[in-house]
DNA sequence: GTTGGCAGTCCGCCAGACAGAGTGCCAGGC
DNA sequence: GCCTGGCACTCTGTCTGGCGGACTGCCAAC
């Protein structure tokens, strides 16, 4: 590939523009008289294989074998979806099933993000995949114990992300009421409206010792301030693997099983999409889509693909991305529109009906 | 096939036993001449031609085509189950890899259940899956609505499953702690100890208008507990699909694809399990595995797969269920072994740690 | 700068040949 | 009566060579 990329004149910039469109629709090679014969140039097939060869040069586009048709490079691709691609809007159909899928979509955090991806992958026939917002920089607001019987108590906190850990313990001695109520309220008092971060075990011990309550009570506050902290295991949903099966690129077994490996590695998922959530929120206009394209990915299992992202707003909560992955061959405008749809209803949707 | 199957001597069974055992190591249809190479037999391999001639009318086993050796049938398989394969036990190594598993795994019932899939489909290389408990009958414990600031409460509900519902709400007016005490009180002490579904939505407006909180209030406490009665979400987690790559038999894309669709819709999936859940834990000894073999499953898409199903106890809290997904020519004796130990360690698990 | 023409290249497909694996059957032996 | 070696037959998978098709690159002419 070229460092310094060719410039491109109004005729280069419309053949480029017409192969790769040709391309994502055929999934051929595409050829100079195939070109004249599809789309009014012009000019003769001289003159397209002459272009052609020049664009290749430029690294534009390159030839899966001598006298083959020609094939989008990364470079080919990124100069379609920056420069020469015309915009799309939503078609009417897919607002409406967008639409109807969140008028009855669930309350709760993960079966949306769940559905959504459903939708995402439905609609787009590709592999949707989506995060929720992460909640590193909540802030505490509320920890209640309560009393259910003598021996057992519930836990529960509250972050400005809604609630964050509760759990029910069971106590080896019996336990008063009003001891728990009283360490509640100490605790409210104590960490009200700092970020939980910031909420060290020391101080969270401090509090115990302060108002004698049991080791063994004392060791529970600490267990569930520590849950609702934890953000090892980002919310991440992903659907659709199966409609990657059609595309004539994944007929590779071992392409489609390393992407399957990705898929099911939550882990390589979830740093594909957030490395986005951190770069681009702060560089980028705010819920632009983003699209990365073959080696942009930095992952040789992924040279093939192309992933559009678009965050989310979930109100102050926090911003959460969807994505969705496919081939380089993707028709980039229609899945751009989509995503971006997609994520603007899965925000006001989460901001109407009160998420727990 | 036929509805009376021929009875096995002692020779055809363990050549029956042993073109199985061939078959599931290699995926290549077993000769006579393989046979009587491979293993000790006693006799040539004209004799073993003969006796295979006569499992084949028997309904044992089938020749894909004439001149190639020949592959067990579903009736094969299942008499191979039932009554010719030695019985196997958990090999140091993977006792070990269990135990390691579980001794470093959440607390949190879902996460659970997704990593024991993991764990369970990289042991067996094959597709696991796992259901959680149903909470249909679990009995009320508690109700309590907290005060979080003068518009937003926070309320839960706690079930003998641990915490079945919790919720933030915002109020469009002030609302007063001493009332949000009353109300819980006078839930409690109304509905403790009953079964959930039991607790009916006229019962518990009358609660509210009893002690006249607010309409929104009423309306609040009735859609938390309708959530913690939901039930139409059933917990359900798969992993490994990408294994089921590696098997001669999912080459083939059109199967795969109906595997792959099978396994996104988690209905489908948790119905062919759940079937299992409720037929078999009546009739079969408490724990024990289950194999369901090709049309067993009563399935299309699954008529060349087996599963291998197995409940786990989860205290009190119910009956939950492993299974293993994979072709028919799988290592039954080792994925048994292998579901039962992680049934079992999963339990343990369930039991130990006090999950919410 | 553009064009038609032409030689050259590479792929995909098809038919035919062939080796390999396995069966069924039969006649003879224990 | 059961077992066995031998043999003819069948079917598959693979390899090969040939052929048509689809392109390209280049050149000479416009």
């Amino acid at each position: 590939m070229n460092d310094k990329l060719l410039e491109l004149d109004k005729r280069k910039a419309f053949i480029l523009a017409t192969v790769v469109y040709e391309y994502i629709n055929t999934a051929e090679p595409v050829g100079s008289v195939t070109l004249t014969q599809k789309y009014n140039l012009g000019v003769s097939s001289a003159t397209i294989r002459n272009e052609m060869a020049e664009l290749e040069a430029g690294g534009y586009l390159v030839q899966p074998h001598t006298s083959a048709g020609r094939v989008p490079s990364d470079a080919g691709y990124r100069t379609y979806v920056d420069r020469l691609m015309a915009p799309e809007t939503l078609t009417k159909d897919d607002s409406r099933r967008i639409r109807d899928q969140f008028r009855e979509a669930s309350t709760e955090l993960a079966d949306v993000i769940d559905q959504t991806t459903r939708l995402l992958s439905g609609l787009s026939g590709n592999l949707a995949m989506a995060i929720a917002p992460s909640r590193d920089t909540h802030a505490f607001k509320h920890v209640q114990l309560i009393w259910l019987s003598a021996r057992t108590s519930l836990a529960i906190v509250v972050t400005s992300g809604g609630v964050a850990a509760q759990r029910v313990f069971e106590w080896s001695t019996d336990v008063n009421a009003d001891d728990l109520t009283r360490l509640s309220n100490a605790l409210n008092s104590r960490f009200g409206g700092r970020v939980m971060e910031d909420i060290g075990a020391t101080e969270i011990d401090a509090v115990s010792a302060e108002l004698g309550v049991s080791a063994e009570i004392g060791d529970a506050v600490r267990t569930v301030f520590a849950t609702a902290r934890a953000t090892d295991e980002p919310e991440i949903a992903a659907a659709g693997a199966q409609n990657l099966l059609d595309q004539p690129e994944f007929h590779d077994l071992r392409k489609l099983r390393a992407i399957l490996r990705i898929v099911e590695e939550q882990r390589t998922l979830y740093d594909l999409i957030a490395d986005e959530l951190t770069a681009e929120s702060a560089s980028t206009p705010d819920g632009a889509p983003h699209v990365r394209i073959g080696h942009e990915l930095r992952a040789d299992e992924l040279a093939e693909c192309s992933v559009v992202t678009v965050p989310y707003r979930f109100g102050d909560r926090g911003v959460g991305m969807l994505a969705i992955l496919g081939p380089r061959r993707m028709p980039y405008g229609r899945l751009i529109a989509l995503a971006s749809g997609t994520a603007r209803s899965l925000g006001e949707h989460l901001n109407d009906v009160e998420i727990r």
